[in-house]
DNA sequence: ATATAACTATACCGTTCTGTATATATTATA
DNA sequence: TATAATATATACAGAACGGTATAGTTATAT
């Protein structure tokens, strides 16, 4: 990839969450990044294409970084479901955290039509599916439920977070994650 | 209140959910108001103090709603926890649910020196009291604990209702407080 | 050395945005 | 019926928006 298109995009990143996505003109971005609107459309046929490449940039960014945490840890399913969400505070109190793209973007385009919203909606369809799997994996009973469960203290957690920083809600959506989890392996045995 | 401040009131509050709040002009709301613009400026200094006045009479009427249907049932503070989510998912599920606002909005205006932001944050932090003064009376030990707890949950249940209507989402979310409430009784006595 | 590709600089187009000016019409009240 | 308040109609200012056209510059590879 092109390091303009690469900077581009991480300069957009940033912007879009700082300043909100509608509210970020391409002039900005482009006089951040230190290049002109012409290569910007080069690389990007429309701002719409941009918003979704940073979207999917973002999150699988964070599913990397998630997959090689997880990966590092304990191979028992059952302790890496258990850990999940020490990763996900991790993330989430570096300083580098910025807000979830597909949170954001769901608020600024609501028509269930749009392009940006369907990819939102996708992405965290797949990071519910994702939990799902290591529910699976560890032989939980009802995984798909937990996995609903655990997306939902995920979610509300950053949103909560993203009102105000520092907010230390994280740790109870830590908390109560082992609770939940704790209490799905215990019904499945 | 004039009859066209609320009517533009009530237009530019479904408009910014259903449409986001940046992505709807005055015009628009003017328009499906049936009214013109030097109305709405009449009314409403700048479009920010539209949007400040929409997201307050949007939650004063879900909290005055939700106390109705508090006060309406039983009177046991122990009870009145336990119905919450009841409530809460009558309301999402009504065919006239179109989203929180204070949620929306934080995304939309992320600056936290945003006037709009720091009133969503405001909401957001009120309506965690509520919960925490109905846990308080309910003589939960960890009363603040249990109310950040919930509102986690609530938040990312409404999160995942925007990301798409109908996923059921409330329903885990109840069963989840129940869960939570359940366990924060049990080790207040 | 020359051709090719990548990038910059800048001006512009048409549209939409918030907000205002001006003038007219409607309505309620005294 | 006169007066005053309220609302409409419409045009416009000034800026920002996404996106394009044209021309010039730089680097690289044959």
């Amino acid at each position: 990839m092109s390091v303009l298109k690469d900077r581009i995009l991480v300069v957009a990143t940033d912007l879009f969450h700082t300043r909100g996505i509608n509210s970020t003109g391409v002039d900005t971005i482009v006089a951040v990044a230190g290049t002109t609107k012409m290569t910007l459309y080069k690389y990007f046929h429309t701002k719409e294409t941009l918003i979704l490449e940073v979207l999917q940039k973002s999150q699988s960014d964070f599913q990397n970084w998630l997959n090689d945490k997880l990966n590092a840890g304990s191979k028992k399913p059952a302790d890496k479901i258990q850990h999940l969400f020490d990763y996900v505070e991790e993330w989430v109190n570096s300083p580098a955290f910025i807000g979830v793209g597909f949170i954001k973007a769901s608020a600024e385009f609501p028509n269930e039509e749009n392009p940006i919203h369907q990819l939102s909606s996708q992405q965290s369809r797949e990071f519910r599916q994702f939990i799902g799997k290591l529910a699976n994996e560890a032989n939980i009973k009802d995984a798909d439920g937990l996995a609903l469960q655990l997306s939902l203290l995920f979610e509300g957690a950053v949103q909560a977070e993203q009102m105000k920083r520092g907010s230390g809600a994280i740790k109870y959506a830590k908390k109560t994650a082992k609770i939940l989890i704790d209490g799905a392996i215990k019904a499945s045995f």
